[in-house]
DNA sequence: AATGAATGAGTCTTCATTCAT
DNA sequence: GATGAATGAAGACTCATTCAT
């Protein structure tokens, strides 16, 4: 029960940490704001977490645990481009989710890579490259089996599919997640497959 | 002369705190180390800039003027498409040449929209708007001349073409600007007018 | 004990503050010197009192309190020629007592008034008026009663004997406090009352 | 005539020191602000005096010095009452005509003394030891001549009449200088001379 | 183990003073 | 000799981190 307890207060901190990033931005977030949010003191943070790079950190990590284990399931997908469909479908619904976070993850670079942060985070703490790395396997199965034009590099591809996912949630961010969020994966898939021209 | 030199000092200084902004990020920039890199005294920055968010909104406002008078020409063209085209390529060929200046930018929010650094800079400042201006005009043109599927809403097509085209910078930039940048406009046009698909 | 000992912090630093005003002047303290003065590092000081500012009104509202306390009873008294004589002594005493505090006091204009620290101090925290009132009473009581020579008015003559009142005490403070002061409330009374000539 | 120009610098140099001090107080004027209020460069000002602590002697010099001279016709007057009555007159008269320039000799010290200012100024350069020695001089003189009890020691009695005399000035700047001065050398000389009370 | 006050290095900013033009 | 920009020491204030209770 003790080890109950220890999860218990790690698991406030986290979300206060969440919180509060969210709120007042990335640096702008004290440990004695953390603290209070999450309603102990700042030396039980230190407790908890060595420094504040840490908690930045363990937070990362724990969202990206629950974005790769959301995700494990989809990856099973057979069929690429559904994959690709229900990856980004996956990705929105995630963010639907879990938003109050997603604005410290933008900044921390989850979704889009902030230089700013990078020094503070690990390379292998980023989304973004885990993101990228599922599209282009799932295109350059689709290339092998002829479902998708061989012109361009699936790592290129890969890299501008994220851009389209990810720009309405930056969007959304930007605009100071007034609205609830409203992503359109099909329009998306739609955009991606066949473009915007006419037949 | 005077003004030369205190022209030539401005510039210095605000060089300085382009090329530490990039290397250290927005935030942890400090004054002491924009003078020490410009090779003046930290009095003689303030004897430019009232105060540190002055040299940041400056060079912002720089950036942005630049940017604005090399987009002014491709404005005028007349065939949407091909002003997509060129705006692209014109975004493409700017990054490349004042690379440095974009990491700072990026994370100012004039790539794509930096949450944490909003407060700080007003929203007039931000390139992010104009280019989503930029493309939407080209595209609602486009739909009423029955050049692309009327399908999906101009101001929607046109963040999501805004998230291709900025992708890749992200992706130059994150990887720490180690390679000289390599953008396809091509790609992106390809793309985004064609799709992914075969046809 | 906590709150004891947050008290004695508080006293401490306010203690010191009084310390420093009196040696170096009002403006010329530092926070650093009026820290380290009261033993505590600068960032304890920011956790009693807000500002610099902070700590110099928090200052002059505590002698001012104890000097209304002080006068409270004397207030009383009912005989109005009487009253005066108190007032004076009582002040005397006051400044014997606290006489450290009294440099700082004198220049943020509890004695005297000092044009320089008005700004920075609001009008209520001034005894000055406040002895000024009293006098003035006392002095309208008088003529009133046929005590007095009714030749000036009250307000100017409450002003005159403020002035002679204070003059030692300035007088002292100027020579550095060097010597334990002795003010003589029978030669002000007697002046005040009879003037310098011979009947 | 260059002799002349140097002289009419040095003049409008501290005529300027003397609006700023009277305007925003001796420790926040700025020797920019004095040399822009002066109409020349601040090098300009430090052609003329080796630093800031030397315009303020000078400025009090000056003014020490146009007071003295004011004063020395009335120091042989014979009568050492009617003596006094000229010295608080005179006093006035200087006080009115030079107001301005009084606020910040109020700070200063010239008027009375003020301990944060007396680091930085000479003993030496004071009024109020001037000022006291000549009334205490007329006071032994007429304690001599039987004219004044001799109940109480000229030191001390030359003091309180200083004290009596200043207080009336400190109460016009402490006001602002709002009002034009009306100082009563009547209600001042009748008070010491003859005293509040009834015969 | 929780607490929260103490710590002090680090940041922005001011301004007296110097000095090249 | 006047100018005014450059200088940098010094001061107020913040906040991550430590540690006695």
């Amino acid at each position: 029960m003790r080890k109950h307890a220890r999860a218990a207060y790690r698991e406030a901190i986290l979300e206060a940490a969440a919180s509060v990033f969210g709120r007042v931005g990335f640096r702008n977030a004290t440990m004695a704001e953390i603290a209070a949010t999450a309603g102990v003191s700042v030396g039980t943070v230190y407790n908890y977490f060595a420094n504040r790079s840490v908690v930045v950190r363990s937070l990362i990590d724990r969202e990206h645990e629950r974005f790769r284990s959301q995700m494990v399931e989809v990856e099973r997908t057979a069929h690429p481009l559904e994959r690709i469909r229900r990856l980004i479908d996956s990705s929105y619904r995630f963010v639907e989710e879990r938003g109050a976070l997603l604005a410290m993850a933008a900044q921390a670079g989850l979704v889009q890579p902030c230089v700013e942060c990078r020094e503070s985070l690990g390379e292998e703490l980023n989304l973004h490259q885990y993101m990228l790395s599922l599209y282009q396997s799932a295109l350059e199965e689709a290339a092998t089996r002829g479902l998708i034009r061989p012109t361009h590099p699936p790592d290129q591809l890969a890299v501008v599919l994220n851009g389209m996912v990810s720009a309405p949630v930056q969007e959304w961010l930007y605009a100071g997640r007034a609205q609830a969020p409203m992503f359109n994966t099909e329009l998306i898939v739609d955009l991606f497959m066949k473009g915007a021209c006419q037949a």
